[in-house]
DNA sequence: GGCACCCGTCAAAGATTTCTGACACATCTC
DNA sequence: GAGATGTGTCAGAAATCTTTGACGGGTGCC
């Protein structure tokens, strides 16, 4: 609703969530902390996995925008890192992918250039297509 | 949108289709038939790929259902294989991913486990989830 | 001091996925 | 026949991703 500005999602950025997303144990995570955030090591024990293996699975996610993690201070002094799900909203289509595609740094045609690109930086942004005409 | 009956998408099926999405060449692949469809050689020379690695990559596509390939006999009597994009629509929400994990094979705690990922069959469904009562 | 819990990282195994170079078959044309 | 085109497959190398078992650091409590 007032997040999601719109479509303007780089390549390698949706390239990054779907790669992201596609993997069971992934889905897993983000269900499990869609239902209630919580830290790492909690987190583990949760969905019985080693605390290293989360920890990258954690960081594959976060890279791509789809969970931000958080250092909070416990009342014991306890540092912990609490872990939450972005609202992210994706709307995969034919033409997403292949305006994704146009801009894919790597082994790209790119449109000219092949320095790492125009990626917005920090793109945690969903993408939405509007709506528009592609002669084709 | 007659299409899209609705969010009945198995966690495998979704998972196929991310993973499946989740790779440049593949992107590249989808966007190129897009524009339009031929056959493979002539996509394989297109891309600049070989045709083994192509046929795999298509194989996989067309197992998560994004692309369908049919036999066409040319007048010259060869025959060949053409592929097409399939018009897919997949929303990817926190939500949706959510869902789709709780129905994971494999090593899930899943409900029920049901023996395969069972689709809706039909190739060119998407997921939509419909909006409802949710409250986190 | 011990113990519990939290956080992180590294290096090496293990399992997949990706890619390549053959090979098989078919048809039509010269 | 030899050559062009098309289809498909297979086995093995190469690259990547996943997973594990150490380690290191920190805090607070008995």
């Amino acid at each position: 609703m007032p997040e999601v500005p719109h479509g303007v999602t780089t390549g390698d950025a949706l390239l990054k969530v779907l790669s992201a997303l596609g993997n069971p144990h992934r889905m897993r995570i983000v269900a499990a902390l869609l239902e209630n955030r919580n830290y790492v090591s909690a987190l583990a024990r949760e969905i019985g996995m080693g605390r290293p293996l989360l920890h990258m699975h954690l960081q594959r996610l976060e890279a791509a925008g789809l969970v931000t993690g958080t250092r909070e201070l416990a009342e014991d002094g306890k540092t912990m890192k609490y872990y939450d799900v972005t609202p992210f909203v994706y709307e995969l289509t034919p033409h997403v992918i292949a305006r994704a595609a146009a801009t894919l740094t790597g082994t790209g045609d790119g449109p000219g250039d092949d320095t790492a690109g125009r990626t917005t930086g920090r793109p945690d942004r969903g993408a939405q297509e509007d709506a528009e005409e592609e002669a084709k």
